[in-house]
DNA sequence: CCATCTCAGCTTTTACCCAA
DNA sequence: TTGGGTAAAAGCTGAGATGG
């Protein structure tokens, strides 16, 4: 469904994304040929092995992004919230899309097309610069990533991907870290490279220990440092 | 031997439908 | 709209297998 409410101008989290320095003229002219939808949960935005006409942007919500082995089991590769931009690797690269992207939750997703967005890239070298960085950054956290899944085990793997969340959706309460991302626990398995009996096992474990308090899919952290032991991390 | 995976079976929760 | 019934999905646990 088309959402015209969105507006490149007013997107709230304009400032964190890379088209943070485009002038508001040029902003509405994005606007004016971008094309915003409103997504469900479990709704696929783009599949593995199709080729991208655009870059998707996120307004609201949040998505994963995963690879499906030939026994369906899936790899989550990334996640992407407000302000991130997906598809834009394959899109400068030429290749098709390495892996598909499904909403977490009800999520806002703007499409950019191919020639806009090169267009903004020729003419627009901070804008180029940014979305180096998004490149830069990615690829830091996929070098983090085979690290994690090659030198630490599931344990330390479950208690540094909290940590990660805590970073990116952490919010404080009165009790601790309240965790602003809902999951399942074979999403969260899919995440470190486990199965969803060892992250349930784990979770439980935490939960004994007091490390974090659990309601449902909502995890709270309690006890940062235990976790930051647990993950083999120093605070 | 230990950490982890896989499988099976169970309970709990959630989603959905339908009648009142 | 709400309450009950049902099915599906999610969550949990134990036992045995596997591989380093």
């Amino acid at each position: 469904m088309k959402n015209p409410s969105v507006q490149c101008q007013t997107c709230a989290p304009r400032n964190r994304g890379v088209f943070c320095d485009l002038s508001a003229e040029y902003l509405s002219q994005i606007n004016a040929s971008k094309v915003t939808n409103k997504y469900s949960p479990r709704q696929v935005i783009f599949y593995d092995g199709n080729n991208p006409y655009g870059l998707y942007c996120v307004c609201s919500g949040k998505v994963k992004i995963f690879k499906m082995d030939s026994e369906g089991h899936q790899q989550i590769v990334r996640l992407a919230g407000p302000g991130d931009i997906m598809g834009y690797r394959c899109l400068l690269s030429n290749e098709p899309y390495m892996a598909t992207a499904e909403t977490i939750e009800e999520s806002e997703i703007c499409f950019i097309d191919k020639t806009t967005f090169t267009h903004i890239l020729e003419t627009h070298p901070k804008t180029a610069f940014h979305v180096m960085s998004a490149l830069a950054h990615d690829l830091g956290n996929a070098e983090g990533q085979i690290l994690n899944i090659v030198r630490k085990n599931v344990r330390e793997r479950l208690a540094a991907l909290l940590l990660t969340f805590k970073a990116k959706y952490g919010e404080n309460g009165k009790q601790g870290v309240k965790l602003n991302i809902s999951l399942t626990r074979e999403e969260l398995a899919e995440l470190i490279g486990t199965s969803q009996e060892s992250v349930i096992r784990l979770i439980s474990e935490f939960k004994q220990d007091g490390i974090i308090s659990v309601k449902g899919r909502q995890i709270t952290l309690l006890d940062i440092p235990k976790l930051f032991e647990t993950a083999s991390l120093v605070d």
